[in-house]
RNA sequence: GGACAAUUAGCUCAGUUGGUUUAGAGCGCUGCCUUCACACGGCAGAGGUCACAAGUUCAAAUCUUGUAUUGUCCACCA
């Protein structure tokens, strides 16, 4: 058994006493002694690990083991002496219940839970709020669309009811789905207190907040130009609309005067609209129509008459025939122009874009037949006078995917103005702070325009909105009626419209129809646009309207981490939502995350195909792994690509995945294997003697492992965290498993056992919140009787520790290592056979004599100032001196002049811009002292290596 | 049209206030090594006039202006 190098597997059965022999650990048994009667002794519990990280069992092990030690939920939870104690709390950006999770999930909730680790580790009182949001249209949309195809059925065949029942259904189930997937990616929310948009605490917040906005005068309803799905019967919003450029036509037709001496020829790309025109625009200042303003025309078709009118804000001269007709109802600027001039607007369009009965003959007709039968017309009549082909952008719905009509509706608004300034004055006085810092401007532009937010949408599944209309609005009595009956009732707000109804507000309770005798009541039949909940969503999941306990220990929240393109949407309106509720702001940092594209620059889309799926990377690369890969993507950039490539699974299955993952598991596997090696020598808890540490290279390793603390703590504390991420790794892979343990491992003394307990067990805290399941894991195998690192203090850093003398000295010293390795590579010598070296150099190297050798294989190591230069060596500058390498029978004479020529080139030519440099006035007077010096040493370096180059070369030859 | 970005090795990206960077990392590539933590590994190496042009400066991948290409968001095109 001695000598066997594998890690013992010890388990609680055979622990007992312990020794070591020659660096290995081995159980003594002594079946003789009574257990009672053994000293205490180190108790080991070794086992047997794999040579590979499977993360699979690891993940679900530590999973529910934090869900049964309850470590998501928040300090206070257990001991309410904490509340006293600074909070950090961040509530989830709620994913919308439209579907599973993607990469862009997996990357935002990545980072927020690096974020919720790693401040519950500083010992924080922290809250990770996690939820789902209804996403109104998004979701009815996809169950339609699903109803159609399996049913061939459309929501009127159901009925409201049926609709909503059956999209709770979705609901549910993609709820789940998203659940298990943040679980699965090891998100440490406290789900005891998930929430959805749509569920009784939230739809309470959205009551209120309705209410008294509706109190305060701030909703309204008024007609007014939206957007309108023609399909799913709705308005949209403006980012519910992209954009698409058709071929179409560009008609110019005879606009007649009413008086019948003449006409003004009009060009229109929507010739149908001209039944809802209302007036036809000129330039005040356009020579050829002046004469026609203030007279009046005749609409063909129905012979209406309608004003020739001056405007220059919506008439430009030098387009198509400088006169534009105008169509109130049907077009945004023309909308905007008859607000300005007063002018009348007539609807031509039914719910479903069809011509309503405004539109004389051609009623009943939609879309391109409409158009077609009024061109028809107006060639018949004589009026048309050319037709053009004109490419143009037609708005098309998000959802149904058809065109969207500028339609004239009844809908409900938020008054912005003065809400919109106070939001924009939190971003400006840095009450809240963007991370990148640029993204507040868009903010700030967005807020600027002020735009009434209209929050009605003509839905089935939402918050439908707490409205009675009063249907018998032309009674007199109407008012005395209302306010008798409503008198004591503070729940209550009514007031009559600018269209003459009256609307009945109310808090809580829903009115019955006939509540009011002789009345009838019948309820709004819109739901509230999603984003008016999810505006409410900070404070809306911690309670309030109720003064809760959430509200007063977590509120506001300390960051928010979410996505660039719903700055507008969401975040303003949460600062705006927040401020009026609340009175405060709902978060003191905003971080916006980059957005993950494919290779090609791409969103990642189902119609494009080229989305990952997290659970795939998750199966096949374990979770610390996709979460190490986001962490390093998140740099200031706006966008992060993804190069992604197809995989046929064993199942048979298609996935995409892409190369990028194997860092994170590699990453994960190296770490696995150090700790593994390390099993065997783990002494004690990660505690540290510093005063054992007397080699160069263990106070080297601390420094370097008390830098890396310092660096993560600050990389952590400005959002950057693909620096967080190559910190740790290059500290773990290059620091402490390709130096430090190859100089450590061949004799591991308790002392160096001792220091190398401690880094791991440093690591591992470092590492956590990007890599939660295998540091958890590892602790437990490495250190079994310390606190789990989900809970344990993060580490300080010892300034005392970090010794910038001594990294540079080490590098020196890794200098000739490396530079015997090159000899090595360059001859192809076999890694085991031995060879010499001899250092010329000043420097005393002998407390690392033995490191150079080990890691060099040297068989012997001279070093010292005078030293000759062996004969038949290849020779190689280093710091400080020249190292020879004797290559008897060996050495390539052509191959060392050729290396060493090309040295002496590159190190002169440097020299010589260094000197130029140098010999600059200006640069000697005007560059700080430390940069001259450095330059000059710099010159010395180059100069030195020329020269000694040059005597390697010229010795070369005489042999 | 406006705003915001990007352009650095074959690919994906770092490079924080201009000077220890004639430029780093990972993948890929070349050679050697299955050495008793790890081949998801080790060692060595090749590979870049930092998109282009002008300017500021003693000094520019970094600052300014312009050009080209690409992307995102916003607005809009009778």
């Amino acid at each position: 058994m001695f000598g066997e190098r594998t890690a013992l597997p010890v388990n609680d059965a055979i622990s007992g006493f312990f020794d070591f022999y020659q660096g290995y650990c081995v159980p003594i048994f002594k079946d003789n002694i009574k257990k009672n009667e053994q000293k205490p002794v180190q108790t080991f519990y070794i086992t047997r690990m794999e040579t590979r990280y499977n993360h699979k069992e690891i993940e679900s092990k530590w999973l529910k083991n934090w869900d049964e030690q309850k470590n998501f939920k928040p300090a206070s939870d257990a001991n309410p002496a904490a509340k006293g104690q600074e909070h950090f709390s961040v509530v989830i950006p709620p994913p919308n219940v439209t579907g599973a999770l993607h990469l862009g999930h997996a990357l935002n909730n990545t980072i927020q839970d690096i974020l919720i680790r790693y401040n519950r580790k500083l010992g924080k009182n922290t809250l990770w709020i996690p939820g789902t949001d209804h996403a109104g249209i998004a979701t009815q949309a996809v169950v339609e669309k699903r109803l159609l195809q399996d049913e061939k059925k459309t929501r009127h065949d159901l009925g409201r009811e049926e609709l909503v029942k059956r999209i709770w259904k979705w609901k549910d189930e993609y709820e789940a789905r998203i659940t298990s997937q943040l679980k699965l990616l090891g998100s440490s929310c406290d789900w005891d207190r998930q929430r959805f948009t749509l569920d009784p605490i939230c739809a309470k917040a959205v009551r209120y907040a309705f209410f008294n906005l509706f109190k305060k005068g701030l909703i309204y309803r008024g007609k007014r130009l939206v957007n309108w799905d023609t399909h799913l019967h709705t308005a949209v919003a403006d980012d519910e609309i992209y954009h698409e450029t058709v071929k179409g036509h560009f008609w110019t037709f005879k606009y007649p005067l009413a008086d019948g001496s003449g006409y003004i020829p009009v060009a229109t790309t929507r010739p149908e609209t001209i039944l809802g025109d209302t007036a036809v625009a000129v330039h005040p200042e356009d020579e050829r129509y002046k004469k026609f303003i203030g007279k009046t025309l005749l609409v063909p078709f129905v012979n209406r008459e309608i004003p020739v009118i001056a405007d220059a804000i919506l008439v430009d001269m030098e387009f198509g025939t400088g006169s534009v007709k105008v169509t109130p109802a049907h077009d945004p600027n023309d909308y905007a122009t008859g607000l300005r001039h007063n002018l009348p607007m007539l609807n031509i369009l039914n719910e479903d874009g069809s011509l309503n009965e405004n539109a004389g003959e051609f009623k009943g007709l939609k879309g391109e037949k409409a158009r077609a039968a009024v061109v028809e017309g107006l060639e018949k009549s004589g009026l048309l006078l050319k037709v053009e082909d004109h490419e143009m952008q037609v708005g098309k719905s998000d959802r149904s995917k058809t065109i969207i009509e500028p339609y004239l509706s009844d809908q409900w608004f938020l008054k912005m103005d003065k809400l919109a300034e106070r939001a924009m004055q939190a971003v400006e006085n840095g009450e809240v702070k963007f991370t990148p810092a640029r993204y507040a401007k868009n903010y700030l532009n967005w807020l600027g325009e002020k735009r009434d937010w209209c929050i009605s949408r003509q839905l089935w599944w939402g918050h439908q909105i707490p409205i009675w209309h009063v249907e018998n609005s032309q009674l007199s009595t109407l008012n005395s009626q209302l306010k008798k009956h409503f008198a004591t009732r503070s729940d209550i707000h009514f007031y009559q419209a600018e269209n003459g109804d009256w609307l009945v507000c109310s808090l809580e309770k829903d009115l019955q129809e006939n509540e009011i005798e002789g009345l009838k009541l019948v309820r709004d039949h819109d739901v509230l646009d999603t984003w008016f909940s999810s505006a409410l969503w900070p404070h809306s999941t911690m309670g309030w309207p109720e003064q809760t306990d959430l509200l007063d220990t977590f509120y506001p929240t300390s960051v928010l981490v979410t996505a660039r393109d719903i700055i507008s949407l969401w975040v303003a309106r949460m600062v705006i939502f927040s401020q009026e509720n609340m009175g405060k702001i709902p978060f003191d940092n905003v971080y916006i995350n980059p957005t993950i594209l494919d290779g090609l620059g791409r969103r990642m889309s189902k119609s494009l195909g080229n989305g990952v799926d997290p659970l795939d990377i998750i199966e096949k690369y374990g979770a610390d792994a996709l979460r190490f890969v986001m962490c390093s993507m998140c740099t200031e950039n706006q966008e992060a690509r993804l190069p992604v490539k197809k995989e046929i699974l064993e199942d048979g299955r298609e996935i995409n995945v892409s190369e990028k993952f194997e860092i994170g598991r590699n990453f994960g596997n190296k770490l696995w294997n150090a700790a593994r090696f390390l099993s065997s020598y783990i002494v004690e808890s990660g505690e540290l003697r510093v005063e054992s540490c007397a080699n160069l290279e263990d106070k080297w390793v601390l420094s370097r492992l008390n830098t890396v603390i310092r660096q993560i703590q600050i990389a952590l504390q400005n959002y950057r965290f693909s620096e967080y991420a190559a910190i740790i790794y290059h500290f773990v892979w290059d620091d402490l498993c390709s130096r430090y343990l190859e100089i450590k491992k061949g004799d591991i003394s308790k002392e160096s056992g001792s220091l190398l307990s401690h880094s791991l067990y440093t690591v591992l805290d470092l590492l956590h919140p990007i890599m939660p399941f295998i540091t958890e894991e590892l602790n437990s195998i490495l250190f079994p009787n310390s606190q789990r690192v989900i809970l344990r203090q993060w580490p300080k850093a010892n300034e005392d520790l970090i010794n910038a003398e001594i990294e540079k000295q080490f590098e020196d010293v890794f200098a000739i290592v490396e530079a015997v390795r090159s000899v090595r590579g360059r001859y192809s010598i076999a890694p085991a056979q031995k060879i010499a070296a001899v250092a010329r150099t000043p420097a005393n190297l002998e407390n690392c004599k033995n490191m150079i050798a080990d890691l060099s294989g040297l068989s012997s190591f001279e070093f010292g100032g005078n030293l000759n230069k062996p004969a038949f060596s290849a020779s190689v500058v280093i710091p400080d001196g020249e190292l020879f390498i004797p290559l008897e029978g060996i050495l390539d004479r052509e191959k060392e002049a050729a290396r060493l020529k090309k040295e002496i080139e590159k190190a002169e030519s440097f020299a010589t811009s260094l000197e130029k440099k140098l010999s600059n006035e200006n640069f000697v007077k005007n560059a700080p002292a430390a940069v001259i010096d450095g330059e000059r040493q710099k010159l010395a370096t180059q100069k030195d290596i020329a020269e000694k180059s040059k005597v390697a070369l010229k010795e070369l030859g005489i042999i």
